[in-house]
DNA sequence: TATAGCTTTGCAACCGGTTGCAAAAAGTTA
DNA sequence: TAACTTTTTGCAACCGGTTGCAAAGCTATA
């Protein structure tokens, strides 16, 4: 069916090295061999077969791109600018889909089946076993959006959450709010108890009130609006909460609407993430900005350099957030 | 460095065409051979490679998912669901991002070599010509999301596009809403002209009004917003508008409120498509739902289907739409 | 024109598997 | 136990490429 190395090279009646080499840069071939072979090739509508190459070449340019967050709007962003990242340095991301029924070891066995080059594992909530365990199998791995470690296991690149929690005092502070809360994602997620973390030592340290602390099921629309309807029906709400992450925010931004408060006017807002929707006008949320390009890009980058050269030692990355400001705090005093 | 067939062949002591074997399904392997096999298999972690075996079965289980909509937001629906689709049924899915700066033909020529054993075109906006291509490369290819058509050259499946515009009239008109307008996609979508179609035929069946026409740049939020702004600074704004989709709407909503007026009190709206947040509560979207689940889980079937007996001719399918009633329009008089 | 040095080319082995075929082994029947 | 089936197994060729090696071709130099 297919047409292959060997149609062409007997159409062109040179030998079968003489057409790879045609299409293997950096071969020796002359410039008239060269020629007739591509004639053959276009006359014949030849494409090469990259798997089969890749037997032996041991590099198949494909990337697996694990993930659990496609329920999370930030996934548009992340997995735009991964595909496009990926193309562009002539990679091909396989997709996994790591939802709870899904076992890790399941996907590192089928991605070592198709042979992957590396492993992007995108996922802030994804237990840093799974992204081991490729690099226990020899696949060279990072953990975009990761967390930070001191000294981590595989290659991670993500924000500082710390960081992100001492912004959010800082600003809240800054705004004179007085009775603050944190309103976080999943307890278990390392991710909000980092942010919690900065949260909390930044208010210490600047001799701030120590706020009310709840969580909520996930980061969903859903959890931030019922836990926030929790709040508001079984507590006195805080002036200002800090929340887990944008979809958290707006699940809880509906809450406090319904409940027939105001935001900024009766309660403050912070989220983390700044997705492209805490920016339409209609939901204006105010937000500590992950920079989504950078994360992703250094990532790329980070791959592609294992690609050709394997590390040896791992590497945490934190990357600087920086806050949105917009309409759900007040402004400063 | 990884482990072949060849080694697990010599350290259970058989041939390579009994390793071979015992890894394919419905071939003849004696128990006894078997647990050898198996046996020496686990001690050495032996994980067969399925591009090699690609080669002579002729089959990758590799699946093209193309797509140009990573920033609508209906995104997150489609992905996760074609994603978990596929694994399901032992198939994965090769991402591309088909956004403007890259070219069809180069898509194809790419996912020719890299032997896919089918495409799936998840766009309603990318132009036929992209299916086309890949099947007469005779490749499998089915477009999710398609514009319907009586002689269609490639399968589709997608939802009625002009029965959604009827849906659209007949709701504005039982809500007892007098002066309409239809605030379109990308005027070039043929999802729009089917859409507009449709309801400009409802209404004129119904004896109802002549509704204003105008195009947004993209099935976006911004776009929506724009033209929105635009109709309300140089227009008479109708009583309620029929939108391209969920994101236009959302769009168009925050410009009408933006600008004082009140919905449903002063405009109504319906959209198409009933993407996650427009179920939000601070959203509150009345709009046409695309069955999603049934549009994937039918073109996955399709594409399975012709993996095992290639098709001659190609078939359009529509499925239903159906009104989901929130909060953006008045109630029935 | 003979010789050395570089480039180009084809041969054949290999990448990691599958599979048709025939020989060997096991099972059945008389 | 002999003759006949059926099942199991290994051999060798093949899938579509790449690549080390040596022979062939070419150019430059003496």
């Amino acid at each position: 069916m297919a047409i292959t190395l060997n149609d062409v090279a007997q159409r062109a009646g040179v030998s079968r090295s003489a057409v790879s080499r045609t299409f293997t840069d950096g071969a020796s071939v002359s410039k008239v061999m060269r020629q007739k072979v591509e004639d053959a090739a276009i006359e014949l509508g030849y494409t090469p077969n990259f798997l089969a190459r890749s037997l032996t070449t041991r590099s198949t340019k494909l990337i697996g791109l694990v993930s659990d967050n496609f329920h999370n709007p930030i996934f548009l962003e992340v997995f735009d600018q991964f595909t496009r990242g990926l193309q562009d340095r002539g990679l091909r991301p396989l997709l996994v889909n790591l939802s709870e029924t899904y076992q890790a070891s399941s996907s590192l066995r089928m991605l070592q089946q198709y042979s992957v080059d590396g492993v992007i594992v995108a996922s802030s909530t994804l237990p840093p076993e799974v992204s081991e365990a490729f690099r226990s199998a020899g696949i060279p791995v990072v953990n975009s959006f990761g967390r930070f470690s001191l000294a981590p296991k595989v290659d991670v690149v993500g924000i500082d959450d710390e960081a992100c929690g001492q912004i959010a005092a800082e600003t809240l502070l800054a705004r004179g709010y007085k009775r603050l809360a944190f309103l976080g994602g999943p307890q278990a997620a390392t991710s909000t108890q980092s942010r919690l973390r900065g949260f909390l030592s930044e208010l210490q340290r600047a001799g701030g009130p120590t706020p009310d602390i709840t969580f909520a099921e996930a980061y969903s629309f859903e959890a931030g609006r019922a836990e926030m309807q929790r709040l508001l029906r079984e507590t006195t709400p805080a002036e200002a909460y800090f929340c887990g992450d944008d979809v958290l925010s707006i699940g809880a931004l509906s809450a406090i609407r319904d409940h027939g408060l105001r935001v900024p006017e009766d309660i403050g807002l912070i989220g983390v993430n700044d997705m492209q929707m805490s920016g339409w006008q209609n939901i204006n949320l105010t937000t500590i900005a992950q920079p989504f390009a950078e994360i992703i890009q250094t990532s790329i980058d980070v791959i592609v350099d294992m690609l050709h050269a394997p590390k040896q030692s791992a590497q945490a990355r934190r990357l600087p957030c920086r806050l949105v400001e917009r309409g759900t705090l007040r402004a400063r005093p």
